[in-house]
DNA sequence: GATCGGCCCTGCCCGC
DNA sequence: TGCGGGCAGGGCCGAT
């Protein structure tokens, strides 16, 4: 279940081991993992036999890396249970392996790793963004992450006063704020002492500001966690122990005191799935939004 | 145009 | 023990 920090995570370990090398032989293994490429897998693995992974970047959950001659890039989502790894070559193959990328350097692979196949890959055009750089067409919508330095906050607050929802839809809209999923949502909540169920159109601008501030704190913290035990030769995020040692304060807490009135936690039903919150500190407003 | 719900997928875990 | 069903959930797409 990758957000944002732990994509970050993944983004620096392509850019240290795959950046600059160039791709000697691909193999898309399973068709789900290429579906967003409308020419297929084989023909995605194609084009980018000895092209060069320039870089790595990222907006809110999708990575990318340029090719040579920056038109075009392989993009990648990691859905909730993908994985990019740099594998010895003599590493078995993982179960849920759905491609493998080898390189003319004859160094470890990239390979990549999905049970749940909710990721995927595609290569994609290059158009240019909202400022001077460049995205890949499929991520143009994606709005900047909080991390990003050009991330505007007030615009931000301006946008999302002007939605008739709820504030938790609002939080994991990545066409408003990129990068925010499930967890995220609820310990910003949580610490802003905010119900999901908010009108954000009745949120004053000073209490959408403070939510923004717990947002950047708790992905902060968990990027600051997680790239301390990023230092081996291996990019991973792992779907089932990840999220590092952040300690969750709510999301999945249910029946546990929270940590700031001692009131069991509630879990709730939410957009077919689940929501945590604490019933006293995030009291239901008045008029919630359904 | 904005908003919302359904769907995709697999492994784990719980209850019967 | 075995099996069925619930659950996890990001993003796309169609409906309203």
């Amino acid at each position: 279940m990758p957000e944002l920090p732990e994509v970050e995570v993944v983004r620096r370990g392509l850019e240290r081991w795959v950046a600059g090398r160039t791709v000697a032989s691909a193999e898309v293994l399973h068709p789900r993992a290429a579906r967003r490429h409308a020419e297929g897998g084989d023909a995605l693995a194609a084009r980018l036999t000895g092209r060069t992974l320039e870089a790595a970047s990222r907006r809110g959950k999708y990575l990318w890396l340029p090719l040579d001659g920056r038109g075009s890039a392989l993009v990648a989502h990691l859905g909730m249970s993908g994985q990019l790894l740099v594998q010895d070559a003599a590493t078995p193959d993982e179960t849920h392996l759905r491609a493998r990328f080898r390189f003319a350097d004859g160094g470890r692979e990239l390979r990549f790793v999905d049970q749940r196949t909710f990721g995927g890959l595609d290569l994609d055009e290059l158009v240019p963004d909202d400022a001077d750089g460049r995205v890949p067409a499929t991520v143009a919508h994606i709005a900047r992450d909080p991390l990003d330095p050009l991330f505007d906050a007030a615009a931000f607050v301006r946008r999302l006063r002007a939605r008739r929802t709820g504030l938790k839809r609002a939080l994991l809209d990545q066409t408003l704020v990129s990068g925010i999923g499930n967890i995220y949502a609820d310990e910003s909540l949580w610490r802003a002492r905010l119900h999901g169920a908010q009108p954000t159109d009745e949120l004053a601008p000073a209490r959408v500001r403070e939510l923004l501030g717990h947002v950047r704190d708790v992905m902060a913290e968990a990027l600051g966690q997680g790239g301390t035990s990023f230092d081996a030769l291996y990019v991973n995020v792992n779907g089932e122990s990840g999220y590092f040692d952040v300690s969750l304060a709510a999301y999945g807490q249910a029946d546990r005191p929270c940590p700031r009135c001692g009131r069991p936690i509630v879990r709730e039903p939410f957009m077919n799935r689940s929501s945590f919150r604490c019933p006293r500190c995030q009291r239901t407003p008045r008029r919630p939004h359904p």
